[in-house]
DNA sequence: TTGACTCAACATCCTTTGCTACAA
DNA sequence: TTGTAGGTTTCCATGTTGAGTCA
């Protein structure tokens, strides 16, 4: 009899029956068996139910867990988790930061009733799940990733954790969501989600999207797109309203002398190097380029002293310091893209900062003060775009970034939690005009 | 257990012009 | 005609994280 099995990432089909032919299925002349990757078990046993060949599955073994929740699901959410349903348990649910993913999961998990991992991006969102999870159900939580390696019938993991274990546990679990999945889509954490077994699969995201394309296999690998709401969606209603003010400042002569310099030197190599510049993959070819050629490489280095100028311009910060005397009242997050920065403006206007080189021990505790009020203003690069419980506040300040429009939603959901008071939320964003900032800008906002 | 360190992985990185092939 | 997409051969720098190692 034909016998379904999971070993080391794949599930291996003994006595396939006769006239089998699938395309992900490939015979392994090594062992004498045939293989698909785990990810395909679903779409195997599939195509066996349609046949009626009878068969013995060994790899849908995980049982069943009886699950309950308290909470309640607001209209949105019980959409996206129908959504997901009816599209045979996979897909993304694209939902802004604050509007409750967490809870869609929970009730596609009591929906399920089956083993679960969920994987995440840092130890501290893994922190802030487990005692969710921990608070919401009765049985144990297991933990893979931050020197922890403990598995329990809901287990969560890190997607690094996940990339080393998935070949030895993928057969364990019955369903998998990965939680910031955009993620999934980097050449190596992609293999995360074939190496698992798990029929039912969520993706939960703020930014579907990648601008590489990449979405596109993780939407072969969990599902595709099956619910998005945007921020506006839900702004007024169960996110803050807000408005964007933009804010155009100058260079200094001495600025706007070394940037159209730098500038100048990137521009001449382009035209006189026959290289188009059109999107990121033409840069990449720069990039390549300055390997092992003296003139791509004094190029490159050009623009990267250009951006610098731009991004760190004098006038952006006598612009935050009004900001800041404007706002003396407000919760008030100042973003930049570089950590030079940071420190500087940490500094000047005596501002917590939080970087790279911050410890967690101290991380916490300034986020502590910033959530009871003890501080009511944090300096930061990249750190709090993603994947930390950042406190409530209702003014960021964008002196610079990438023109990532993830990093530019993730931005701004630090401030559009609900106000008690009903209070509008603002972002300003601060642009060095006749420079390249200026596309950057228009870049991130889509 | 902690802290300092190293390493690997991931993400971003984009001028203003013309050319070609192809689809609508 | 008009508009739009076009294709790929290991990697300049900076920021950030998780895992692993060692004291």
């Amino acid at each position: 009899m034909t016998t379904l099995s999971f070993e080391d990432g794949t599930i291996r089909v003994d006595d396939p029956p006769d006239g089998l032919s699938l395309p992900f299925l490939e015979s392994d002349p090594r062992s004498g068996t045939t293989r698909a990757p785990a990810f395909r078990y679903a779409a195997l046993t599939d195509v066996l139910d349609g046949r009626d060949d009878a068969y013995d599955d060994r790899v849908g073994t995980w049982g069943s867990l009886s699950l309950s929740t308290a909470y309640e699901l607001r209209d949105y959410q019980r959409e996206a988790l129908e959504a997901w349903q009816a599209n045979h348990h996979r897909g993304v649910i694209e939902l802004p930061t604050g509007a409750g993913k967490t809870v869609v999961a929970i009730g596609a998990m009591v929906a399920r009733g089956v083993p679960t991992l969920v994987v995440v991006p840092t130890v501290d969102l893994l922190t802030q799940w487990r005692r969710e999870l921990a608070a919401e159900f009765d049985v144990e939580i297991g933990q893979f990733g931050g020197g922890v390696q403990e598995q329990g019938p809901i287990t969560v993991s890190t997607y690094d954790s996940a990339y080393l274990r998935a070949d030895d546990v993928g057969g364990d679990f019955g369903f998998v969501v990965f939680d910031e999945v955009h993620h999934l889509g980097g050449e190596g954490y992609r293999d995360i989600a074939r190496l698992l077994a798990a029929p039912a699969r969520m993706g939960l995201t703020a930014t579907f999207e990648r601008p590489d394309g990449a979405h596109e296999v993780v939407a072969e690998l969990v599902g595709p797109r099956v619910f998005a709401l945007d921020v506006d969606d839900l702004s007024g209603d169960h996110l803050a309203d807000y408005d964007i003010k933009r804010i155009e400042v100058g260079l200094s002569a001495a600025e706007r002398e070394a940037y159209d310099e730098a500038q100048e030197t990137f521009v001449d190599y382009l035209r006189t190097s026959n290289l188009d510049m059109r999107s990121g993959a033409d840069y990449q070819k720069l990039v390549m380029r300055s390997g092992n050629d003296p003139r791509a490489r004094e190029a490159l280095l050009a623009k990267q002293r250009a951006r610098r100028v731009m991004m760190n311009a004098d006038a952006k910060v006598d612009r935050l310091a009004e900001i800041l005397d404007r706002h003396r009242d407000d919760r008030v997050i100042v973003f930049t893209a570089h950590t030079d920065l940071v420190y500087r403006l940490s500094e000047r206007f005596l501002l917590p900062a939080i970087t790279n080189e911050t410890g967690a021990a101290e991380r916490r505790e300034l986020l502590d003060r910033f959530r009871t009020g003890t501080y009511s203003r944090v300096v930061t690069a990249n750190v709090l775009d993603e994947g930390v419980d950042v406190p409530d506040a209702n003014v960021a300040v964008v002196l610079s970034g990438s023109g990532s429009e993830r990093e530019f939603t993730q931005r701004l959901g630090r401030i559009l939690r609900p106000k008690a008071d009903g209070r509008r939320a603002l972002l300003y964003e601060v642009v060095t005009e006749e420079t390249a900032e200026e596309n950057v800008a228009a870049r991130r906002r889509g």
